[in-house]
DNA sequence: GTGAAAGCGCTAACAG
DNA sequence: CTGTTAGCGCTTTCAC
């Protein structure tokens, strides 16, 4: 019904040519009324929608004049049903990336692909599935050739619709590591590896031999390869082993605290995961009476804004997410672009933010 | 690597019909393909697939199996194209609603929002504007008819937008009252001033009698009718005045509570506008050395995730923001199916929920 | 109930 | 550099 109605009062919706004086009421300018007011073909005033190359400088204007004049804008229905594109892009999100609903960086990481894609003219479409059912039917629709790309972010291990994309036949860029489809797939992220080895040296630099941490979930790769960081930087040499798995959320990092001050009561050390579980981490530690830094100095991950507002503010590892979405949307766009095109991988980098936890 | 490679091997992938020996390789199967191996026309498909209205049914359950066996998917822009309609909905996220992006609520908004529309086989089109150029653009962008409607969330008073769009002829519905524009537009909300006074009233019918609160911003239906409620349950008696705005980021609850608690040493009762600000607020009381709720006595809003995981458990207000949404969305999909119908006005229910901190 | 036919508005060869 | 000419795949009258 929607626009049907356009053509309501005087009986007449299109009338395909001039001479004719009164135009019907309300109809949306279509590129032929654009080159004809231009005086131009339908043609020209497409190449100039288009980037206007192998045009005229002065047709370029005239047509820009004109669709200005109209209130032109272009029918996407259109020119994908002609192009063979669709203009947008799935923002995938499965039943087992549901967390990121709570994941803080969520927002900054749509912000950024919404913006980055407007930049090419793309759309960004949430997709979302809720159970297996909707799982399978959003495996269906996204390689039915309904968007052109797929954007997927923080994926943990197993990740079933992961590896429909990864078999299937549409352009897809995960933002973080796809554990288990890291040749399959192209991907953007840090080296977790590394910049925990960052941290955790800061904290043995600092004289501190009894480190903790409390790790992301074991099955990201984020929680993973820090964890590997964190165990070779403080070596062999410690007297037992101080580490405990945290799942992101605030309580697990008080939860995840308490442990390995149970576990070691002498702890002076400890590396988060990310900032929102050292967080209240901290609390946990400050209410087990230990002064943060002077008995336990933490780091943490993300540089988000829970780390100013900390107390002491953190100390932690700055990480680009929105260097990361970008690039994720850069590739995504090259992707789609030149099908052929062989999965790409970046790694963006992070750095250690001094503050006076640690 | 793309949607080219299907061609790549032994040349095919969907094999449309019997019939002809071999088909062109690899080409998505139309309704012309659907029909052909139906044994019908391609209005009679067109019909099935838009509800099977006036088909017999064995026509029906023949095209449906051809379009399984074919697995038959509908181009999106070749529907659109010929139906006006764009089969998809914008989420605008303004520039001045950028607060969303940090709202505990954002995620489960977005959530229901994508599932409700999924349903309606709409798509849900996430929009952003960054700044006012962008607005601007956004603006044109919605009502060129690029979206067969619009849903807005969790408005500030003087929302620009908005006011373009109240104006406009595309179908809005806010989630949330929108300030100013509570007649022209859409809206599905809670009864705030109504929640506050029950909340307060718990309060005073502990016997509180020195009742402060933090309130949201005042540039919101919430922050200001929830402000309202308070006002009317503490009438005319209080010994000052206990009020402080908050922006509803836990800092400020932190920052409230200590003022409130300096203007007022006294004070027994604290009504904070969202369960996140209450949670902060009781850290700050519990370090100035208050119990809660013995001294004071704590009632938050929302019900969310925090309130639970509080300490001492809060007792707030429960809000049901998935049922909002999807009312939104029904109304939303009314309005788009009826161009002329006036705008709808829903409230929700909401609920005290009794935890320790009251 | 069903088919034929006429577009929806745009892009993309292909000539010139 | 520019116009002509075909469609893209689907919905929707309008006859039958």
């Amino acid at each position: 019904m929607a626009l049907s109605d356009r053509s309501g009062l005087d009986g007449n919706g299109d009338r395909p040519d001039a001479g004719d004086a009164r135009l019907p009421a309300a109809r949306r300018p279509t590129i032929e009324d654009v080159a004809r007011t231009a005086g131009v073909s339908r043609s020209t005033v497409s190449r100039v929608l288009n980037g206007g190359r192998h045009v005229r400088p002065e047709a370029i204007s005239r047509v820009d004049r004109a669709v200005s004049v109209l209130g032109y804008s272009v029918n996407q229905a259109a020119r994908n049903l002609a192009s063979g594109r669709t203009g947008s892009v799935a923002f995938v999100i499965s039943e087992q990336s549901e967390h990121l609903f709570s994941d803080p960086n969520f927002g900054a990481i749509i912000r950024v692909f919404s913006r980055e894609l407007r930049q090419r003219d793309q759309h960004l479409l949430v997709t979302t599935a809720q159970d297996y059912g909707e799982e399978t039917f959003l495996g269906d629709y996204l390689t039915a050739g309904h968007v052109d790309g797929a954007l997927f972010a923080l994926p943990r291990e197993g990740e079933r619709l992961l590896d429909r994309l990864a078999r299937g036949s549409v352009p897809v860029v995960v933002l973080g590591r796809p554990l288990g489809y890291e040749h399959q797939l192209s991907w953007v992220a840090i080296d977790d590896e590394a910049a925990a080895f960052e941290a955790v040296s800061l904290l043995r630099d600092q004289g501190r031999s009894r480190i903790g941490t409390i790790t992301g979930p074991l099955n990201t790769s984020s929680g993973r390869h820090r964890l590997q960081g964190y165990r070779r930087a403080v070596g062999m040499n410690q007297p037992q082993d101080l580490v405990t798995e945290g799942d992101w959320s605030p309580a697990s990092g008080r939860a995840g605290a308490l442990r390995l001050l149970a576990g070691d009561p002498q702890m002076d050390g400890l590396f988060v995961g990310s900032d929102l579980m050292a967080r209240e981490a901290m609390a946990a530690l400050k209410e087990s009476g230990r002064r943060i830094p002077e008995d336990v100095a933490v780091v943490g991950f993300d540089d988000s804004a829970a780390a100013v507002q900390a107390d002491p503010p953190l100390t932690t590892i700055h990480q680009p997410f929105d260097l990361s979405a970008a690039e994720a949307v850069r590739i995504l766009t090259e992707l789609i672009a030149v099908p052929g095109s062989s999965p790409q991988h970046v790694i963006m980098p992070t750095r250690l933010v001094r503050r006076s936890s640690a």
